[in-house]
DNA sequence: CCACTTGCTGACCGGTGGGTCATTAAGTAT
DNA sequence: ATACTTAATGACCCACCGGTCAGCAAGTGG
């Protein structure tokens, strides 16, 4: 009996075509990957991924929010619970998490927004409010909490909690362009948690 | 009498489409600039600039090359034939260098590497070869000469020169991504170059 | 087995934009 | 002046791709 040509996943559609989407634009980019090539990915006709999603931007917006990450959120929460001291906090669960991200798929998205991020503003500022804002102010109440613990000295890093970022950036960059290079993107970010540490604390 | 309909200037035309082309790509970027628009800047024709340039993606690379500057050169130079002391050097001309990068064409061709990378992946070594992996030479010998002359300990900073421009990066593509939010990129990399100091002084 | 709903298909359309080329005007030599 | 070379034009071509829609097949209920 021949395999049915088709099978109605009404369900589970949006996030195949997502996840289609997402694996087309990392290898490809936005402007360069055709519809027609989503659609392959996710097994389904072009027709019907216009079902779903009424134009190739839309389609992108969806992309870009489907991996806005609880990361952050879960990232903060264990910041706001944690018993350990600032300084082991930042040696451990933060470390691990910096070292996660460039190989994330927020490294994705971020090369996408730097590419197609003019024509959509308003993506932007949601990436910005939902997951930057959130982030930075976490990082900079991480850092005043260790100063009113006497753990640190009062510095410009409360207020540039962009420092503690910059070799995640940098690591990402680099795998974007540079994949082949090698860099020990996981030393890099040690190393500079390592120097945070000893220019801030008390 | 009305003016003459064009000019003959077969020695400034390749300069001036590059640099009208470099302009339309770093509002558009490349995918999003027609080559029409990009001869309409030039004050020429599309056919003419198709006589200097067989292809848009010739001509993209022409725009990148363009763009690789002497200022990397320029400042080996000056690191090798300073008389500063290691720390002064990197507080003086190297914080100079460090703050004018993220306004500097340098960006631009940053944003066009990482959205167009892919697809020309001869352009990327080019640039590596050229300017990356020039100005990270450079920085190592700079801190390793440091150590050598007793003013900096023996760190991981001497193999990972990346240390150095991670906040620059960083500046690079919060420019690129939240021109308006403010953050006083200055301050960040004049902090970090701090930080690094009290973190490889002997 | 028939009537009806709806997930799904793929041929098709129209605008767009990279690239071409017949033609013209400017420069040059004699 | 005349003949020749070549910088420069812009109308045109056509492949390509985002988006549409008439129709079909899978599911559903009686």
């Amino acid at each position: 009996m021949p395999q049915a040509r088709y099978q109605r996943r009404k369900q589970d559609r949006p996030q195949e075509i997502t996840q289609a989407a997402f694996l087309a634009f990392a290898e490809k980019g936005y402007a360069a990957t055709r519809v027609a090539e989503v659609a392959q990915r996710a097994g389904i006709s072009k027709g019907l991924l216009y079902l779903y999603f009424k134009t190739k931007e839309e389609l992108f917006k969806a992309v870009i929010k489907s991996v806005v990450i609880r990361r952050v959120d879960t990232l903060v929460a264990t910041l706001e619970s944690t018993e350990l001291p600032s300084e082991d906090f930042l040696r451990g669960p933060l470390l691990e998490f910096m070292k996660s991200v460039p190989g994330s798929p927020v490294a994705i998205v971020i090369r996408l927004l730097i590419s197609e991020g003019h024509r959509h503003p308003d993506l932007v500022d949601y990436y910005w409010e939902n997951v930057v804002s959130k982030g930075l102010a976490a990082l900079s109440r991480l850092i005043e909490r260790g100063v009113e613990r006497g753990e640190f000295r009062a510095t410009a890093v409360s207020e540039l909690p962009q420092l503690l970022l910059a070799p995640v950036m940098l690591a990402m960059i680099w795998r974007i362009l540079f994949a082949t290079r090698e860099l020990d993107t996981d030393k890099l970010i040690a190393t500079h948690i390592d120097m945070i540490l000893a220019y801030i604390k008390a």
